[in-house]
DNA sequence: CTGTTAGCGCCTTCAG
DNA sequence: CTGAAGGCGCTAACAG
């Protein structure tokens, strides 16, 4: 492996140029220019980026948290985190901390070691004091995700507005017993957020509806099914619920079919987060759309920024609208219009 | 930030003696170690991972290539490198080609670069002679694709067995007219592979079979559902089809149903990967296992051992077995047994 | 067991 | 426009 050093001798000109070279600095000649590219070519010179790091304090790598990457709300972001930073020559680390707050701390850990320019938070596992600190050695921001304590840039969805909007289409087909149907709020603000888009929507129909029920413990598919077993043992069972995902929101569904309920007649369904699944059940999951590029792409400019300008300590919160999509799982076939 | 020489000076000690608490070498007493450990408590140490990097010319770090990481087999297969490469102290840089011969060598580069200490590639963009180069700053292993030129180690499913039992199922449920549906063989090896297994079940059975088509453009659900619309235009069209993937297979079922076709009456369909998706269509979509943990866990294993004995260009295959999994896209309901 | 010293490869003042 | 020299923070001989 050749080092500027060997490139330098064999152009029998300084380190000093080379370098200038490699980085495009002005004030080069051209005749000298030529010699050096020509002499790293023929030695097939490249920088070394461990060097590089030493001496500019800076990685050009960002690690971004998820719980999960098959998760595929998830996936989908890493995507497009992945496709914005490397516009911006960065690349990604992706850590998964499947949920446990040690692991996080662990992968929190490859900020203050200097080997990412920043951290990008999808998840909070650990209390905001407690990651608060890390903040001493470079940005983080938080993306989907939102705590008020933290006086960092945050990027999220309208979650209540979407569960707000969400939650009134059901009421405006006249349903008047609701289940609302989440994973826990303790662990996360975006069950919180949607929760109080539910119970405003709720509140504003109260005349109409005559009871409301909460499960927080589902997540996926198998918990769907789940739910709507415990549903066969009330008397009065509800006749719409918000799912907080459509995995959830299609296990709902599946095990209704199992027991020849007919969707959405007998029981409504919605979900979130407009994924392929939603169109494939039948009936097609009602549901509601995050963009989740437009997130993407802001978390990425803000950390960009953020590296460049060294402030990290400022709470901005960034906010996208989420979209309510009408399928078939809240609206009978024959009145959708084609 | 500060440094091991801060940390030496307030414990009065040398740099050598912290570095190697830091590195938990033998030789240090209890009492300097302590008084070390406390110096780094205090000022809040934590070890530089360039200046780390640049004398030790490792990174800790290794790149992972695939296509997208929305596709849920590849989703799921960077889960289990991550984990097990989390076992080993390694990070994970994921890189997307898109497909893109460019990309491909884009990410190549952090390989020359020293940012990382070696490539997992999950999918092969350029031509082998174009990569081979590589080697020279580090291993490269392959995970899933598969080339016979590169002399590198290479882990694989065993694709030709996994389509000739697939396509064995089919013959025995009494198929005379089949159809191969699959991506492109050119870019691939994988594909042809099944091809083969596909051909030899078909060569076993020629007395059986009457007709055997291919198409070799279809990669998604959408596609799938184009390959049952062009079905419909042929006079003798096939009575099973073996799809190279679920999501290409629950198209083909999707369009076939809104055709009111009754699947696997009148046509049997089979999948491949063994997705969520495989189970929730109705019917279920018949499809093959792939033991992707297991690929995963030898990945990272040759990687680490590649990385320690510098051994890259050794041409070493291993191979996992694939596992058919019936179910009701092939064989009626009312013949499988509870 | 501990300290001294010499770089790893690069960039960036500073002085021509 | 070009070069000399120092140092980013760390580890690994080599001496003691």
């Amino acid at each position: 492996m050749s080092t500027i050093e060997d490139v330098a001798r064999l152009a029998g000109l300084s380190r000093t140029t080379v370098s200038r070279v490699i980085n495009n600095h002005p004030y080069v000649s051209e005749d000298k220019k030529k010699r050096v590219k020509f002499a790293m070519n023929t030695l097939g010179f490249v920088p070394n980026s461990a060097a590089r790091r030493l001496r500019k304090q800076r990685t050009e790598t960002v690690a971004v948290l998820v719980p999960r990457v098959t998760n595929p709300f998830f996936s989908r972001l890493i995507e497009s985190l992945e496709i914005f930073a490397s516009d911006h020559k960065y690349k990604l680390i992706i850590c998964q901390t499947r949920y446990l707050p040690e692991k996080e701390l662990e992968y929190l850990e490859l900020l203050s070691t200097k080997q990412v320019d920043g951290i990008i938070l999808c998840s909070l596992q650990n209390k905001w004091s407690i990651v608060e600190p890390y903040l001493q050695h470079g940005p983080i921001v938080m993306c989907n995700e939102y705590t008020d304590e933290a006086h960092i840039p945050m990027v999220k969805f309208n979650q209540a507005e979407g569960a707000y909007v969400a939650t009134k289409h059901l009421l405006e087909q006249g349903h008047r017993r609701l289940l609302f149907c989440s994973g826990s709020d303790k662990s996360s603000m975006i069950v919180q957020h949607r929760k109080k888009g539910f119970l405003h929507a709720v509140s504003e129909h109260k005349e109409q509806v005559d009871s409301v029920e909460f499960v927080e413990d589902a997540y996926d598919m198998e918990d769907g099914c789940r739910v709507f077993r415990d549903l066969l043992d009330t008397k009065e069972n509800p006749t719409a619920i918000f799912a907080g995902g459509d995995e959830v929101a299609a296990g709902i569904i599946l095990e209704a079919k199992r027991h020849q309920w007919s969707i959405p007649e007998q029981l409504a369904v919605i979900g979130f987060d407009n994924q392929l699944l939603s169109e494939i059940m039948e009936p097609t999951i009602t549901t509601v759309c995050q963009p989740v590029d437009q997130m993407a792409k802001k978390v990425i400019e803000l950390m960009m920024e953020k590296i460049r300008t060294k402030t990290y300590k400022k709470q901005e919160v960034y906010e996208f609208e989420l979209e309510l999509m009408i399928k078939g799982s809240t609206v009978k076939h024959t009145t959708v219009l084609a």
